[in-house]
DNA sequence: GATGAATGAGTATTCATTCAT
DNA sequence: GATGAATGAATACTCATTCAT
């Protein structure tokens, strides 16, 4: 709102960019400040530290994909397609910034690493939200749905986080997601043809 | 086996140690040096670099663990069993130095996610030759194997990583990998009894 | 009297109390404007410098205590109490913001350099009209008066300047008094009634 | 005695040259490593942190003085000279670098400060010795020996620290230190010749 | 095989001060 | 009178690596 507020909005995007494309530790204040053409002082004004600059990166990020995913979950669509929908609304920037990669790279595990902790934080709730939305309707079947959840989303993570799944990959998760949760086989198959 | 073969050896161990308990960036070569009782340039005798220090504590750390599961394939337990011992032999460093929850700390991102990886390519060849196995025998039925495996690895480095997990977790796990592998109802249920 | 007067007044006791608590060099400017609660232009219409500041706060302590040492030498009591109410009045801040063994703190060296200056500078004159008053009335006998006094001041300074003096420094200090000076025996025995 | 060890000292004369003519705040640790033709690693391998670096040049300078003073008490002159001597031997630094008035200076402030510290806690010991030597001799004649000799340590400090004294100073320290230690009049007399 | 003194590029952070509004 | 966003020079300290002995 406040004119501060847009600069620091701007600060965060830039910093976001140079975390991604080279990594955390890689990236000195230097860096960022050269890139966004303020002085070194500006950005402690602006920011505690360098680390909390990376928490409130991530913070925004993980803000967006929530809010995503929140419509998602508001809409009318039918549940498979939230859970999916969900699902989609995680992969980190694919609009603004899409960066291939960038995150499996060992550089950016810590980021990576505190992005995961938050995204489980934020999305699980959210997406145990629309099971159980399911479950009431009588497309799923299945207790314990938190955890199952959870591993549904630390697949996720780890194997679709990049575009270096195949076909298969796809396969197997519309498969397993299915029986996680207990649907119909077939229940998930639209995901399919999503995934280009 | 040599002299000079167990001098290092000794130095891996502290490495490790160092790099589980403070983080591999927070671990300077000075700390290494310093618990380990040698002078600079004896480090750099034995070692090409830190990064190289690290590449070469994991590679120790994994071949032990590989070392293990090939022990447990080679056995003529019955395919499930093996599938669960391989598995376990996966818990880094059991025996030798126990750190709860070390790995997950945020400082040790980077050597938590080259553990994983290295872990996937050694382990993944072996749990899916017990697989097939265990298709062979007709006790699972499933396609895609190694990309089924493959999920089945990355949920136990994510849930089951730290002591953090439930017994919720376990039952999940348990109903999960049967669905996975397409193995009847109870196949798996003796691994309930494995984990205290 | 002012206003304007009063504002800056109310900003030089708090600018003193950080600069004796924590030391002027370790002190910022943030600090004060955020325990004045003001913002940083504001601060800089008043002071011309943190440097200013710190003179300035000094001079309003000098000011307050040449002013109470005047008046004790304005007073018709014996010359003997005069000079023990003089150096008496130099003891900092005592109502207002007593403030144990601070100055002593290394990280008060500078500011303590200042105040003992300026101090002597001040009270100097003020102390040796006292002691000429008494040679007039045959309680003194001595010559070289200021460089007299100027040592008094000195021990004064380092000795008493915190609580840490003892007993035995107070008699020391009550005979060293009147030999400097050239009273009889006893002359300042008052004293040691004085302090507790 | 090592080579490393001479290294040490050649920089510590280094630091406290610095030190001294630009004070230890205006000292910056690339002065210091300019000044030695040292890289920053060479200094921080021989000195923890610039303020242990200033510790170490006080302790250097005092053990000197403290030599010297303990040279003074061994030798078999006459106590009232020793006292004089051991005073004299305090003056910092007056061969290998006469820096005038520098210790007096604002920015030397908390050099000085711990200077001073140091100086008393070292050579009170050393003076009362001596003090206590001419009581058994009966030169001289007093109690409360450690305060006396503090107070006379306080006022070397203090008045004659730079070469901002007087003759009149001298004059007046002669007599105070006679009646301090309960001394005859005249046994100091010598002193007056010994300051040009 | 082993030592340890020397290196120097790299980094985050502080802080007094300015000035347009 | 008052604000607070912007500045940028200054600074202490880290650490992987080298190499002559």
């Amino acid at each position: 709102m406040k004119k501060g507020e847009r600069r620091k909005q701007a600060l965060l995007k830039i910093a976001y960019g140079l975390f991604i494309s080279r990594g955390y530790e890689n990236t000195s204040v230097d860096d960022i400040i050269e890139a966004a053409g303020i002085a070194k002082g500006t950005y402690y004004y602006h920011f505690e530290s360098k680390e909390q600059t990376l928490e409130e990166v991530i913070g925004m990020m993980i803000d967006q994909e929530a809010e995503a995913a929140r419509q998602v979950l508001r809409s009318d669509a039918p549940v498979p397609l939230k859970i999916a929908g969900i699902i989609a609304s995680l992969r980190p920037g694919q609009e603004e910034l899409p960066i291939e990669g960038a995150l499996m790279k060992p550089e950016n595990a810590l980021m990576h690493a505190k992005i995961k902790r938050r995204l489980l934080e934020t999305v699980l709730p959210l997406l145990s939200e629309a099971v159980e939305e399911g479950i009431a309707q009588g497309i799923f079947a299945c207790d314990n749905i938190p955890e199952r959840v959870r591993m549904l989303l630390v697949i996720c993570n780890e194997i679709f986080d990049e575009g270096q799944f195949t076909q298969r990959d796809v396969e197997v998760f519309i498969d397993i997601t299915e029986k996680l949760l207990g649907a119909k086989p077939g229940t998930m198959d639209f995901v399919r043809a999503l995934i280009r």
